[in-house]
RNA sequence: GCUGACGUAGCUCAGUGGUAGAGCGCGUCCUUGGUAAGGACGAGGCCACGGGUUCAAUCCCCGUCGUCAGCUCCA
């Protein structure tokens, strides 16, 4: 029989002969490699275990822990619940049912609203087919006759996604009674799947298209063994207890209220404190960098909205109008049209640019109902807010600042990883936006320079521009490693143009300014609810909304506790003394389910010697300590920002 | 906004067609205890809101509001 050459990853050459199938070959270079085996990659096309090699080539084994070898895996799994759902509801229609990031889902049309219990059903019927160890096949099909295939399986969805391909030729895959219509390649059976679980249910437009019917998705993932899904459902349990809402409530750090209505924030003390923090040194950053600080109101004319081109572009984005004397006026959904009116207030010359106007500016967005997320997606929200005034020739720059100012900011907050993401226009909608073709180009192509200058990786998002510019938005990961979105910095020719921007050049001519809009938080209620769950509640001293506890052993020890709390608060740290009449180690659980950053316990052997028993987060006990020294590490801890 | 689930004490949650329970928290008292929960007693509920069915509704049905999981849309 005639021998092929395939080249292995790490450039070894293995001779097997022509027809060899992928999984012989795993098995040939070791059996560990064949129990792991899920698909492979041959002269860059993914094919299946089953596949047989019929020429040489490179050829990379998938396992679970290859991205690639985890999407066969997971797809595969969505196939099996999508054969138990049609097994248990044959009049059940499918959608699609890709392999996503974590797990897998599937959409249906059943008349029949799916519960968890239903989940709990299909789950045991997936076990059925896993169990049966049918092999899947794969079915290559004409164009018409896959037509023919799912117009007889009464499969609708299926047969529209057909007719809109553009290849010739399809192929489906089948296992036992089940066939879809898929690229593939899959697992060669359903014993393959070792650990899979159906997590939740919900709505699903067909095509993500509000206008078309809306398909029951059932949300699952899969794992090559149980202990991996175990610590996959761990995973997600301690994202759970990191909730912003759960710890918001837990540390009594905020509320919304059914009363007020939804989507509006209540700061209580703690969180205060937290978000008061964040803006004092927010507002140092920004000083020390150039902006002046402004303020301004929170609803204008609704004619000014006009002019700014929000109410052709924002509209369903903004509260209704509210009349005063015989006019409307709009509560502010950006601060933008304000701080260009001041702006416009005297005649401005090239010599006052750049010039950085910052706000905390409280703007408020109707946000549909649905849409709504603790924290994170609210309906009047504080953006730290800036626009830079600046003529063309200072944009690059002032882009590359804005960015490094974003680093640095980040960083104190510990976020130290971050994608960097170039939102641009899409052609193809161009009534989303203002403006000409032109400087769309022009304010893109200055974006993408300054990151190019720093040297900074970055992706691009068509359709993702706001509808006066362009932006550079930045994620930042979490502890957990979650995204969220954070700083942005959008280029605008076309406001400045709207509301006839100008500054008198050094030539003596009028020219037109350019704005850069930009927040290097986002709002203070969503960093807050990102900055709650990176830290798990557990905030760095400079932050906590407690720093200090004093915790009197008994009743006689009440006064030298509190001399404590009034020297350390006389220095500015945040003490409080647990006066209540319980024990010593009620208090001290009390403080860490708190998440205090130091607990100072004082009996009399401390009194004597007037010092403290350091007990601190993540450290436990520390021992004695004279309570003035201790005092000078807690304000170098919070002058530094470590601990 | 859409689909589904949910809404019971301050919080987390049980529960039943015959007007309600636990733990934590809160209050009072006892206790003065050395590094993650000492004990006793007590207060606290229009069972989200509005209709309907029923002799009787927290429970069943409808609607509204809100929350959650998503979809869609965004700082």
């Amino acid at each position: 029989m005639e021998e092929i050459n395939v080249i292995l990853p790490d450039g070894s050459v293995k001779k097997v002969p022509a027809g060899t199938t992928v999984e012989e070959l795993a098995r040939s270079i070791g059996p560990g490699l064949a129990r792991d085996a899920v698909a492979a990659r041959f002269d860059g096309r993914l094919i299946g275990l089953n596949e047989p090699l019929n020429h040489g080539g490179h050829i990379t084994i998938l396992t679970f822990d290859d991205p690639e070898g985890r999407e066969v895996y997971r797809h595969s799994a969505a196939h099996v619940m999508a054969s138990a759902v049609k097994r248990l509801y044959p009049d059940a229609r499918l959608g699609i049912g890709p392999a996503i990031e974590d797990g897998f889902y599937y959409d249906f049309e059943i008349d029949e609203p799916l519960t968890p219990d239903h989940l709990e059903r299909i789950e045991e019927t997936m076990r059925e087919i896993v169990e049966e160890d049918i092999p899947f096949e794969c079915m290559p099909l004409e164009q018409d006759e896959a037509l023919d295939l799912f117009a007889e399986l009464d499969e609708q969805y299926k047969q529209e996604l057909i007719r809109e391909m553009e290849e010739q030729g399809v192929t489906a895959y089948r296992h036992g009674e089940f066939v879809d219509l898929c690229r593939g390649p899959h697992l060669p059976s359903t014993g393959r799947l070792r650990a899979f679980k159906l997590l939740s249910v919900a709505g699903a437009y067909w095509r993500g298209d509000e206008g078309r019917p809306q398909l029951q998705r059932i949300y699952g993932t899969a794992f090559d063994s149980q202990a991996a899904l175990d610590a996959h459902l761990e995973r997600l349990e301690q994202a759970r207890k990191r909730d912003h809402r759960r710890v918001g409530k837990t540390l009594d750090l905020y509320s919304i209220h059914e009363e007020g209505g939804p989507g509006l924030i209540y700061w209580h003390p703690k969180g205060s404190v937290v978000r008061g923090e964040i803006e004092d040194f927010w507002r140092v950053a920004h000083r020390d960098r150039g902006y002046d600080i402004v303020y301004s109101p929170h609803i204008a004319k609704k004619d000014l909205w006009a002019t700014s081109g929000h109410l052709d572009t924002f509209q369903d984005s903004m509260f209704g109008a509210m009349e005063v004397d015989g006019v409307e006026y709009i509560l502010k959904p950006m601060n933008c049209p304000f701080h260009i009116l001041m702006y416009k207030e005297s005649t401005r010359s090239y010599r006052d640019l750049p010039m950085r106007w910052a706000e905390m500016g409280t703007v408020y967005r109707y946000e549909r109902s649905g849409a709504l997320h603790g924290l994170l997606r609210v309906r009047g929200f504080t953006q730290d807010d800036a626009h830079i005034f600046c003529r063309p020739d200072q944009v690059e720059d002032e882009v590359i600042e804005v960015v490094r100012l974003a680093q640095y900011m980040l960083s104190v907050f510990g976020y130290t990883d971050y994608e960097i993401v170039l939102s641009v226009h899409d052609e193809l909608q161009p009534d989303k936006y203002i403006g000409t073709p032109e400087t769309w180009q022009e304010a893109e192509a200055k974006l993408a320079r300054s990151l190019d200058r720093m040297g900074l990786a970055y992706e691009t998002d068509v359709g993702e521009a706001k509808f006066y510019g362009p932006a550079i938005d930045i994620k930042m990961l979490d502890a957990l490693g979650r995204a969220w979105q954070g700083p942005t910095i959008q280029l605008d020719f076309n406001l400045p143009e709207r509301f006839d921007l100008e500054y008198a050049g050094e030539d003596g001519q009028i020219h037109r300014p350019v704005m850069i809009h930009r927040t290097v938080l986002g709002s203070m209620e969503r960093f807050f609810g990102g900055l709650i769950e990176h830290y798990g509640g557990a905030f760095p001293t400079w932050l906590a909304p407690v720093q200090v506890v004093v915790i009197p052993i008994t009743d006689d020890h009440l006064e030298y506790a509190r001399d404590i709390q009034r020297d350390y608060r006389a220095h500015g740290i945040r003490v409080e003394v647990d006066d209540r009449n319980e024990k010593v180690g009620y208090k001290i659980r009390n403080a860490e389910v708190e998440k205090v950053p130091h607990m100072l316990v004082v009996g009399d052997r401390e009194v004597e010697a007037e010092t403290v028993s350091v007990r601190s987060r993540g450290h436990g006990e520390r021992g004695n300590m004279d309570y003035r020294d201790f005092q000078s590490e807690v304000l170098e801890e919070i002058e530094n920002r470590t601990g």
